[in-house]
DNA sequence: TAATTCGCTAGACCGA
DNA sequence: TCGGTCTAGCGAA
């Protein structure tokens, strides 16, 4: 048989596990694997070789008791060569009965040894073991019991799934729904042939089905699932708050809420880190709201609020048809408002589902390249998506995995940090012709070229003179590849080829965008390797190769503005990978011949590249402290007039509105137009509508993070009193959520007068002119020789001239 | 409970 | 009420 590779679970069989796959032929079907049996491994010290055998047979004997007080004896004990720390080693496996029965005995076999690998899932160990990766296509001999005898072959593939997204309206005439008295009032659904509202009240669609009652929606949608042979739901939020409501309506309803596969069973949720994840039998589930806010982190989603709107906004270039929130009770009650209501609900589902459509891809080369079900890795973190991979890899070269750390050890780590990167202090001013050169991967490609790894780490096999030994002291194996080397470099080799066959394709070709999403995939993950090196938590925390890593760093980067520098170009600016130099009367071409200098002298995996040559550029000083430059802080135009802003205010989202676009105006006219004069009249209107009273409060609003819980704040700043007010108001503000305020009128300090948007009915104009716009142009105008004195009042005063 | 460090800035807080 | 210090958030890489 032939079918495509969609999930791996077990289910439990006499007590005993037994693997099941779920697999697309057509249709999901599902068959089983009983052969595979769990396992861990025990290591009895490299003094004790000699005496496997009768370890192995006194571990046989061992007998622990399960939650019931039952005795319970590992299956039987083998023995098995593996890498321990780029050592070999024979260590005991232990097989069992049932994964729980791993667990139970992980803590109670310390006298026999250290115990490894204890703590892989079983479907996960699985996937590893037999090299079985989502989506590819598998050639298997099975039974009519649908057991699987053999896997005979395995190849990339790709699956098309019967996709559809969903959406709930829920009446709220409370602000916040509850949902033991609140009806669900509409369902959308969209699989994008076909879109459609469920609800039980007539609003004068053609697209709404109306049903009875609330119970008969929830069925209704119920059925649709099933009729539809949904493969994949996904929603917005939906693991957070519909689906769990319309589990809870049931239940008020006393109704099933049947979305399984089975006919019986709704949705499990499981706490993943952060959010949580949703489960359905038989089906995959997507949440794609924590998968966006994924894809914001690591800065592939630029937009700074992440409603539905607004990365739908991002996404599509257009509006998304939006309600007030608060008042769609309202729209409920009356009859004309409630067709609106409908096509914002149609809406909500149409939009999700084309966003769907946008990420999945990139996902679905994440689960291909770290070797995990689609929703195992939608929303994972690149820690944990490094790690799948890293694990997979280990068990392909025979090694054994690390353990995780202990949270003592764990929490040492994090208290013990390395020294990062280099920041060059740039000298505030305007200046002309730069060239910006940068390293290509940077830290992967030290990684690759020194072989930075925790078991290449003072190897015994090299002399000091053979070894890589870092700025920083460390020495590195220069004979046996790490592990983190070995993968880094295959990832990096599969992009570059990816990248040149991405040139063969149409930018709108199938082909283009799933190789363009596997390039991706590769970079997301490629970049995360230094970190995962440091990250507390992680199995392969080197802390002396992070360090190392960093040190090669400042060493290459510094180096290379001190070649730049003897070769007659003024160093302005770098930052860990980058170095901006002034032409200083120099060619391009000598730009371009000093870089092919540099890279003479690299190893061969590294390279520096030209980023860019920029006619002009800013660089402004610091608010505070000494009058020097600020890092992190620039503004470059392009030979083709694209400006590039880094770091200041109207890149943040903790900046109002009118703030950040006056900021950008004035850097565009000083930048683009060089007309200081512009820039100043632009400053000057601004100062002028605020203090009419005139600016909408949309311009103003503020926005910031509650990171926390709101009464564990030490300092109360303007956006936790919003905040509070906002709950004392009755609205609900968790950690994690966005708060967007106004600075009104009324109050002593700025965080009295903070209101949140939908509260605040005035503004204080000199708050505005005084701590928003003034001083984030004053940063760029300080260097032509304004203070702000001259926006506010007449033009550039005459002390300037007074020296 | 989920990748790192470097750096800027505001506004609150606190003591003189 | 003034100035220094600290908390907090966000961005660059």
């Amino acid at each position: 048989m032939q079918a495509n590779l969609i999930d791996v679970d077990y289910v439990t069989e006499d007590e005993k596990a037994v693997i099941r796959l779920t697999l697309k032929k057509n249709r999901f079907k599902r068959f089983y694997d009983p052969s595979f049996e769990p396992y861990f491994y025990v290591d009895i010290g490299e003094e004790n070789q000699g005496e496997v055998k009768q370890a192995a047979r006194a571990l046989e004997e061992f007998t622990a008791k399960d939650s019931e007080g039952k005795p319970v004896n590992v299956l039987r004990v083998d023995s098995e060569k593996k890498l321990l720390f780029g050592r070999e080693r024979e260590l005991l496996k232990v097989f069992c009965k049932h994964p729980t029965h791993v667990r139970m005995f992980r803590d109670k076999l310390g006298k026999f040894g250290v115990v490894y690998e204890a703590d892989i899932p079983f479907a996960r160990r699985y996937m590893i073991n037999k090299r079985l990766r989502p989506f590819y296509k598998l050639d298997f001999d099975a039974d009519d019991e649908k057991r699987i005898k053999k896997i005979t072959g395995k190849k990339e593939d790709d699956v098309q799934l019967n996709t559809m997204a969903f959406d709930i309206e829920t009446y709220n005439p409370q602000g916040m729904p509850r949902p033991s008295k609140d009806p669900v009032i509409m369902i959308s659904y969209s699989t994008g042939e076909e879109s459609g509202v469920l609800s039980f009240k007539e609003n004068g669609t053609g697209f709404t089905e109306v049903l009875g009652s609330e119970e008969e929606m929830i069925k209704r949608f119920c059925e649709l699932v099933k009729e539809k042979d949904v493969e994949l739901l996904v929603g917005y939020n939906d693991a957070e708050f519909d689906l769990p409501y319309l589990r809870d309506r049931s239940t008020a309803l006393k109704t099933d809420f049947t979305l399984g596969r089975d006919g019986k069973t709704g949705f499990s949720l499981r706490s993943r880190g952060l959010f949580k994840q949703a489960r359905i039998n038989g089906r995959l589930h997507v949440d794609v709201y924590p998968v966006v806010k994924f894809l914001a982190l690591i800065g592939a989603v630029k937009s700074k609020r992440l409603t539905l709107e607004k990365v739908y906004e991002e996404f599509f270039g257009e509006k998304k048809e939006d309600v007030e929130k608060m008042r769609i009770w309202e729209y409920w009650e009356n009859n004309k408002q409630r067709k609106t209501l409908a096509e914002y609900s149609l809406s909500d589902a149409e939009a999700t589902k084309k966003i769907a459509d946008e990420v999945l891809p990139l996902e679905t080369e994440l689960a291909k390249l770290v070797g995990a079900p689609l929703q195992e890795v939608c929303g994972a973190t690149t820690g944990q998506l490094v790690e799948m991979l890293l694990m997979r890899e280990a068990f392909a070269q025979g090694r054994v995995i690390p353990n995780k750390p202990s949270a003592e050890e764990a929490k040492k780590r994090s208290k013990n940090p390395v020294q990062g990167a280099y920041v060059k202090l740039p000298e505030a001013g305007i200046y002309d012709d730069i060239a910006v050169f940068d390293f290509r991967s940077l830290y992967p490609s030290i990684i690759i070229s020194h072989n930075i790894d925790m078991d290449t780490l003072n190897c015994s096999c090299c002399s000091l003179e053979e070894s890589h030994t870092a700025p920083s002291g460390h020495r590195f194996c220069s004979k046996k590849k790490g592990l983190i080397p070995s993968v880094l470099d295959e990832l990096i080799q599969r992009r570059s080829k990816i990248k040149k066959e991405l040139k063969k394709h149409d930018k709108d070709s199938e082909e283009y965008k799933k190789l363009f999403a596997r390039s991706q995939a590769l970079k997301i993950i490629a970049n995360s390797f230094y970190g995962y090196l440091l990250y507390s938590r992680s199995r392969w925390y080197t802390r002396d190769g992070g360090e190392s890593v960093t040190a090669y760093g400042r060493h290459y980067i510094k180096d290379t503005i001190k070649k730049a520098e003897g070769a007659g170009f003024k160093a302005l600016y770098g930052d860990t990978d980058s170095c901006f130099l002034q032409l200083n009367g120099k060619t391009h071409e000598e730009a371009i011949a000093f870089l092919k200098s540099i890279n003479k002298g690299l190893p061969e995996k590294m390279e520096l590249e030209l980023e860019g040559f920029y006619p002009r550029g800013v660089f402004v000083s610091k608010k505070t402290g000494k009058a020097t430059g600020a890092k992190k802080k620039y503004a470059l135009i392009g030979e083709d007039g694209r400006i590039k802003i880094r770091g200041f205010e109207l890149v943040r989202r903790d900046w109002s509105k009118i703030a950040k676009e006056t900021q950008r105006r004035v850097l565009e006219a000083i930048l683009k137009e060089g007309s200081e004069e512009k820039a100043v009249s632009i400053v000057r209107d601004a100062i002028k509508l605020l203090k009419s009273g005139e600016a909408p409060l949309d311009d103003l609003v503020i926005y910031t993070q509650i990171r926390k819980k709101l009464n564990s704040y030490d300092i109360i700043s303007p956006g936790v009193s919003a905040a509070r007010k906002a709950v004392k108001a009755g609205t609900q503000v968790d950690a994690g959520a966005m708060v967007g305020y106004v600075i009104t009128r009324k109050g002593n300090s700025i965080s009295d007068k903070a209101l949140v948007r939908e509260m605040a009915g005035d503004y204080d104009a000199d708050y505005y002119i005084n701590n928003q716009v003034l001083p984030s142009v004053m940063k760029i105008l300080k260097e032509l020789g304004y203070s702000e004195e001259d926006l506010k009042t007449g033009g550039k005063q005459a002390t300037l001239f007074g020296f």
